[in-house]
DNA sequence: ACCTGAACACCGTTCAAGT
DNA sequence: ACCTGAACACCGTTCAAGT
């Protein structure tokens, strides 16, 4: 019992959201998004699966709290002094990291483009965009020009991010570049020429190369 | 009793991989992903849920191939005789319109990238990039952003897609846009900017204006 | 106010048994 | 070869009952 009775008692292993979102959070990425049920959570907080609903509305809205939580790390830790170009590529770039850090993210991103986690994003981008002094008009598309790389992303890891572990990840990347193999010479002669290109190839180094691509377009058409 | 056994006697109503492809889109595009269950297919085939399983491996390769055949219908109908960037544009609306019809194929298609549907837009989309004439390892680049462009439409379709109808998902919208409207006017100034921006605006048309920024951007880095 | 956990209403998938 | 449909092993979610 509490001595003073107007501050409540919290037991350290009180339930919370914060608590059920970093309980969900280590799930996640240890087990992929499917290993993320209401039994498990439960198990792993010691506390009825029932008792989860009362702190989170449901399972959609447990994934974009646990994606919010991350993406809100990673763009608060984004600091703007350089010029906007360079802090657009950081801001992607974080994201990137963080897709690629938590693979769960990608699906959970591209799977809601209207959740908060996108949102934060959009607004760390759109702001530096604002500062390249562009049309009004023309916000709206650049922005979402930007955004477009990172669910471009997004999606590409949505897939594995079903998958389990990293190890049965990488034979479903191999998997993929197989079928791609077998595809009709004729028919796929584009994609079988990328699919040779695919071993060595860095999907950050890509992932930038979009950014700037765009921010190329962005320059060109209003500059 | 067929009077000829060497041509196998075709029921009418035979089951086949077409014909459940064929039921699934048409049970999709009424109500949605959430209504396309092996139990609702096998009603309305008049079948056993366990027969569609002798034509198709699983759910996911059932959704693959319902967005296969949409997607494979709209791509064999673009006609190429104009200069690539207006074929890249024809494509890249083909692809729009096919998931604005059918919001289902935008959850699909950025859910796994690597499906044959999204292989499909690829191929068509990398050979007019081919025609333009760039070096090889900016292929690669080039493809990719513009296939953002068609991942970015899908995943915007993506959360309206699970729900029921057309009726439902206007109602969503106004729900999005509510929610915009409660962000916090400082944290949030863009979003809110952009948020009121919204009404008037052109999904199809700013679809375009993607498009464009990005060939732009080809155009200004490499020629 | 917050938590418990059995119960409900579903799923996808399998498989012995049929034709 | 192809189909049937009951059975299995799960789900998310609800809710009366507890503290």
């Amino acid at each position: 019992m509490p001595f003073n009775s107007q501050r409540a008692e919290r037991r350290t292993d009180a339930l919370s959201k914060a608590r059920i979102v970093e309980a969900a959070i280590q799930i996640l990425d240890a087990d992929g998004e499917g290993a993320l049920t209401f039994r498990a959570l439960a198990t792993r907080l010691a506390t009825g699966s029932g008792a989860i609903y009362w702190h989170v509305a449901d399972r959609q809205a447990l994934l974009a709290a646990a994606a919010d939580h991350i993406i809100a790390g990673v763009m608060s830790e984004v600091t703007m002094r350089s010029k906007p170009q360079d802090a657009i590529r950081t801001i992607a770039l974080g994201a990137f990291d963080a897709i690629y850090a938590h693979p769960w993210i990608g699906a959970q991103l591209s799977g809601d483009p209207w959740q908060h986690a996108v949102l934060r994003i959009m607004e760390s981008i759109g702001r530096q965009v604002q500062l390249l002094g562009m049309p009004e008009a023309a916000l709206f598309n650049a922005t979402t020009a930007l955004m477009n790389c990172v669910l471009g992303v997004a999606a590409q890891h949505a897939a594995a991010a079903r998958l389990p572990r990293n190890t049965e990840r990488s034979a479903h990347l191999t998997a993929i570049a197989e079928g791609w193999a077998l595809l009709d010479p004729l028919e796929y002669s584009f994609v079988r020429r990328l699919a040779a290109q695919l071993p060595g190839h860095d999907d950050r180094e890509q992932f930038l190369a979009g950014v700037n691509l765009v921010l190329a377009g962005i320059q060109s058409i209003w500059f």
